[in-house]
DNA sequence: GGCCGTTGTGTACGGTTGTTCCTATGAGCC
DNA sequence: GGCTCATAGGAACAACCGTACACAACGGCC
């Protein structure tokens, strides 16, 4: 028996583009954004390496692709539970969960945001991306909060976040929860 | 006229090992911890690239104990503010010098924490650096307020850096007082 | 069916990296 | 003065990187 072919995807493969964007966060979640080179996406998509140049100029615009859709999905989500949280306690409370499930609950999440904030420590276009990020959730939060509480609140929120990601014992919703009522109760 | 021979160190160097520390911090502090090479830090030492393997079994090493030098002179100098501190509200304000002042008026230092986030999201031995960090000033905040206080400032601490690090606008120390008594006032 | 342009593929190149290794040197001790 | 060994110095190596490029293959239009 001969080793594995590794099989490759098949020839005509439209939506590659997009799996690759896909692609690339999974890499990047599970080994970080330096780890994130050309082959190593490569293999993690099953394509060949000249792929990539194909459909992305640079690695520096894949990256950027594949942080702006992350982004964009965590903002979306978050808007939508503000909107649907009828009152100023009901939305601090969908605010932890927001915390303790997407973010702290799955690690994915949790890594995305601190390789992002990393990455943008040095790229000015990722750093547009984390500011678009920042004026998105705050904007969120206005739709309960005001505009000096709600920046506080999320100074607070991204400190939480980088505690929970270097720290080694997580923090709790009680924690959390606390802390909030605290600034915004 | 020859081009500048760029003047060697002399040979008999003591405390060389002390000077690559110290230059390493200004490495990372002015082009990030990615560009922290041995090249690159012998080049602004002015010191041939194998002194750096001499002193220094790695290169991960090297950055540990930079960092660690670091977190160990901010840590220190905060300790002795809390340390001056007379009562709770002094502690507070000193907080908000020690921020404005020392962390984000100087770009260098504010650099050098983000710089040190990122490094330690993927090394354990430097995740350690900033646990030994997040604890001592845990515990120097502890000298005027209550633990479950001390850690939410903390946290709000560590949001507003990152915050000023990554925003266009940096945050004045009225927004910064206003959140910080909001929190433990 | 045949052409053409878009898409896919594999290899090669120039550059940078961490680390190793051999040699040269000189300060401290006898 | 002579010996010795920790330190200084520079070249070399293997691995990896982003990117370029020439060629293969295939879908859609005439």
């Amino acid at each position: 028996m001969t080793s594995a072919p590794a099989r490759r995807a098949r020839r005509h493969d439209p939506g590659r583009r997009d799996r690759l964007v896909d692609t690339t966060l999974d890499v990047i979640a599970e080994q970080g954004v330096t780890a994130a080179t050309h082959r190593a996406i490569a293999r993690a998509a099953d394509v060949p390496l000249g792929s990539l140049t194909y459909h992305f100029a640079s690695l520096a615009e894949l990256l950027a692709a594949a942080f702006t859709r992350h982004v964009d999905a965590v903002a979306e989500r978050f808007d939508e539970r503000m909107r649907a949280a009828p009152d100023r306690t009901a939305a601090l409370e969908a605010l932890v969960e927001h915390l303790t499930g997407d973010l702290l609950g799955s690690q994915r999440d949790l890594v995305l945001a601190v390789e992002l904030y990393v990455a943008a420590a040095r790229d000015p276009a990722l750093r547009a991306v984390t500011q678009d990020w920042m004026s998105r959730s705050r904007r969120s939060l206005e739709r309960h909060l005001d505009p000096v509480t709600a920046r506080e609140v999320d100074a607070l929120v991204e400190g939480l976040v980088l505690h929970s990601a270097l720290s080694t014992e997580p923090m709790t919703a009680d924690q959390i929860r606390s802390a909030l009522h605290r600034l915004a109760g």
